[in-house]
DNA sequence: AATAGTCATGC
DNA sequence: GCATGAC
């Protein structure tokens, strides 16, 4: 998924979203406090789903994730149209450094930092000292501009096709899945997630020998083409660059090789949306399951979790929990 | 107390 | 090998 996203979109509290987002970023990013992130983020997320206006803090104190202090920023932001915050945020050249330099794929905020420390504060900055950058952040600022744009769903829908036809021509026994928000229908996205699975690659029996090979056989085969760049490799996951076109941006692709046994939990998982999959998992331990992105496990009475109940279709991940199946465009959520 | 797990990197 | 950082 991509770096930065918005839970802001859509209905009327979108103003609030959007300030809560930038004080999540700025947590996040500069003084690192991921648990304050987590929070602000919530809240933003909880208010995104309100589809009635607040119109107070009080009111949205109520909300599940909104405390007291973020009830008084709404106030705040209510009375005054800004956050005192935020503007001292805005003002402070090293929080604005920092925060730019985060959004380079494969500098966090604890680079940030030790960049900002070095002089550096622009991208500008970052090309005059590659040196201090590794093989992932190189990539990142190569691209900075390109990771930043949305992908179209008719050039997802291409890479699709040749990450497909490529794997078929390896082996015909290569199954490959686009998740994320593609898979939910959406007309763009932030970066491409694809899912393989291979028979030879059973989660209970080990073949070894060939499932190390399994996944870069496929990203080989791609590199003679779509992959333009490694970011890392492993025997299950791969992060990279790919470009369909010349002319075209390049994008972000991952590529996991998953067991065959847990192809459809995991096809589930990594489709969403977030929230979806939290309802999910809620739904079913109400009905005496434990869904992760591995299996579907009945709980006992001890509340431990038996073995995986097998499954060979998204479908019946729904029907065992009692759950009316949704398809991907019904996950937006 | 707060999501999990894989890969790269540096000690 | 292990901890840390990033995704």
């Amino acid at each position: 998924m991509s770096k930065r996203k918005n839970p802001c979109e859509g209905k009327g509290n979108a103003d609030f979203c959007e300030f809560l987002i930038e004080l999540a970023e700025y947590e996040r990013n500069v003084n690192r406090n991921i648990h304050k992130y987590n929070a602000y983020r919530k809240a933003a997320s909880v208010l995104a789903a309100h589809h009635k206006r607040i119109e107070s803090g009080d009111e949205a104190k109520k909300l599940n994730g909104i405390g007291e202090k973020i009830a008084r920023k709404i106030d705040e932001y209510l009375l005054t149209g800004k956050l005192k915050k935020l503007e001292n945020i805005h003002h402070d050249a090293s929080a604005q450094a920092i925060n730019l330099l985060t959004r380079v794929s494969g500098i966090g905020p604890v680079k940030a930092a030790e960049l900002y420390r070095c002089g550096i504060a622009t991208i500008e900055d970052l090309n005059k000292n590659q040196d201090k950058l590794n093989h992932h952040q190189l990539i990142g600022l190569k691209y900075f501009e390109d990771f930043e744009k949305k992908i179209p769903r008719s050039e997802i829908k291409d890479i699709e096709n040749k990450i497909k036809t490529t794997a078929k021509v390896l082996d015909p026994e290569y199954t490959v899945t686009i998740c994320g928000s593609y898979r939910r229908g959406k007309s763009e996205s932030g970066d491409i997630d694809a899912l393989i699975t291979h028979p030879a690659l059973c989660g209970y029996k080990g073949n070894k020998k060939n499932e190390e090979k399994l996944l870069q056989n496929v990203v080989d085969a791609l590199n003679n083409g779509l992959v333009t760049e490694v970011i890392s490799v492993g025997e299950t996951k791969f992060m990279g660059v790919c470009r369909l076109l010349q002319d075209l941006p390049a994008r972000r692709l991952d590529i996991r090789l998953i067991p065959t046994d847990q192809y459809y939990c995991a096809m589930l998982y990594f489709t969403g949306s977030d929230v979806f999959n939290k309802t999910m998992r809620a739904h079913a331990l109400e009905k005496g399951f434990t869904l992760n992105e591995y299996s579907l496990r009945p709980v006992g009475v001890t509340g431990v979790p038996g073995e995986p109940v097998p499954i060979s279709s998204e479908e019946e991940i729904f029907d065992y929990m009692d759950y009316p199946y949704k398809a991907p465009q019904d996950r937006n959520m």
